[in-house]
Parts: structure tokens; sequence; C-alpha cells
DNA sequence: AAATTTAATGAAAGCAATTTTCATTAAAAA
DNA sequence: TTTTTAATGAAAATTGCTTTCATTAAATTT
């Protein structure tokens, strides 16, 4: 599951070390449990699933964790109407995993979806490079989200 | 600013009346103060406004009332990234209001943007379509938002 | 127009997610 | 191995928002 660059390092240890960022063993198994779910984990989960592995780690340093992942860009956080954040790995041992959602607004499921992407992708960049000129900004993400109603909250109604 | 049904009401008097709600003289002055402003409110900055106009009128009673607004479809619930939900009416005297957004991640300050929709509007209903049959949902409504930096921030950098 | 009904309100307390503080620990540099 | 200092964990604090409950005021009935 865990990727070497080559040199006998995990994939991310470049970047932690370019920045000046120590590797330690909370960041080192936060990432390992991150590449390893599918799921859109809260901080709690993350904590819940780090303190399974070494229970030492604190809440607090989870949430340090998440933050310093999202400001280098190794992981998004999200955000689906529940007052919680989500965090996914941007991407990983898998290669790019970049995909969009579809949101339950009664249940709060939400699926993930790639399918249209390269529908989509074509007009997307256009509209970014449309955008970045038209109001001077360098964009460097976008987030795209449906909601709706899935199939079993749509039958209670 | 204000629009008018014809019978001497305010246009969304009917909306509540419909389902049973009251017009109170809080929620009158919530939907004014949402409707004459183009910027994306916090419940705070929709409580300080408020409370200019009328300062009887609590913060509990501004974050009830724009629940039941975006219950109701009024209003629009959006979250940029700090943890604080920006209220947007729906639509208003000027007539539909959608559009998308454009975050930046340094200032936080939020472009709308209805430039490209023509084009969006046919692939994302294309989308909406296809995602919908795929995974059975009913789609209502959807989100775009991209992020990046503005002018004044890239240059700081 | 007055009385009645009950939804809506405001103040205060409560809550959950996240952040800050600060003394301690452990990466990494010397 | 020693030194430096970033990272950590526990506890306290903060923030955005919700709940509770006694009071008020829309709207309905008289």
């Amino acid at each position: 599951m865990q990727r070497w660059d080559g040199y006998g390092s995990p994939w991310w240890h470049g970047r932690f070390r370019g920045c000046g960022y120590r590797i330690t063993v909370p960041r080192r198994i936060i990432l390992d449990v991150l590449s390893k779910t599918s799921e859109h984990l809260s901080a709690e989960d993350v904590y819940v699933a780090v303190h399974k592995i070494y229970p030492n780690v604190g809440l607090t340093t989870v949430y340090r964790t998440l933050e310093l992942l999202v400001q280098m860009g190794l992981v998004f956080r999200f955000d689906f109407g529940d007052r919680k954040a989500r965090y996914e790995l941007a991407m990983g041992p898998k290669g790019m995993r970049h995909h969009h959602h579809l949101v339950c607004t009664d249940c709060g499921r939400v699926v993930d979806y790639t399918d249209f992407l390269d529908e989509e992708k074509e007009l997307l960049s256009r509209t970014e490079v449309g955008l970045a000129e038209k109001y001077n900004f360098t964009i460097s993400n976008h987030l795209i989200q449906f909601y709706g109603l899935c199939d079993k909250c749509r039958v209670k109604k």
C-alpha cells in the first residue's frame, strides 16, 4: 500500500523535508490511515483509527496534522453540510484520486464519482482559464458537488 | 428595492402564508437585509445589520430564521472554508441569482461569476441526468467553487 | 375591537468541533 | 552524544451554532 521513492522513503517524505517539517510517528500514522481508506473521514474518525494503531496520539495532533496536510496540498478538506470537516488524501499510492461528490441532503450519504470527469474536464479547464484571466486569479483547485435525495430517502417522503 | 405581488405584499409573503409561517418583524428585516446586499453574509453579519435597524432582534432568531429560509429554498447556505456558514438570497427582486464562486484561499475573498454559466449549464444538466440515473439520486441543486489566489495574494508570496 | 390561540421570540445555558496554551518530548542538526 | 527547536499531549479556551423555557405578539375567532 505504501509507495517508495526509490531511495528507501515513502513518497511524501521529500515534500516534508523540502518544507522543513519533521517526519514524526503521528504524522506517519495519520498519512497511513488516510492512504488506506476510501471514506470521507472526519478528524474524529482519523483520531479513532490512529488511536487503534498507536494510542498515544492525541486529538490535538490529529487536528494539527490534518491542517498541515491541507496547507501542503496533500489533503483536501470537504464540507458536506453537517458541520464537521471531512478529509481525503489528494493523491495517493493509487495515483490521482480527483473526483466529485453526490451528497444526499437527507441522510448525508456521499457518493464519489469520476464517470463524467472526461467530459467535464475539458469544460472545467476552459472555464478555469477564462476565470483566471477575467478575475486575475491563479486557480489551483475546484469543488463540484451535487445535492439531492438518494433512492432510500426519496421513498421515505 | 422591494417587489410587490400586485396585491400589496412583498413577493415572499405568499410563500410564508402557504407554509403556515407567520410574517414577523424580525423575518421582514432579515429578508430585507439579505435582499439589499450582494455580499456573502455570515449569521453574525446578518445579526449586526439587522441589529442596526431594529436592536431588539436576537442572534438566536437570526439563526432560526436563516435556517427556515434555507429549508424553504429562499436562501442558500455556503461554506467557504473558514468554518462559518454564509447566506445568500436564492432569488430576489433582481430575478434569478444563481452563480458560482471563486474563492481566494489566502485572504478569503469571494467573487461571484455567472459568465461561463451558459456553456456550463448544458454540461451540468447532462451530468445531472447521468448521475441521477447511475446512482439513483434525485438531484435538486449543485455547488461549484474554484479555489486559488487572487491578484493581491499572489504578489505577497 | 377584544379575546383567544399558538407560533415566534430573546436571554441564557448548553453543545460539539476546533484552537490555543504551555510544559514536555523527540526529531534532526551539530 | 549533545544540543536545538519543532512537534506533541493534556487541559483549558473559544467559536459557531442549538436548545430550553418563560414571554410576546401574529393571526384567528369571537
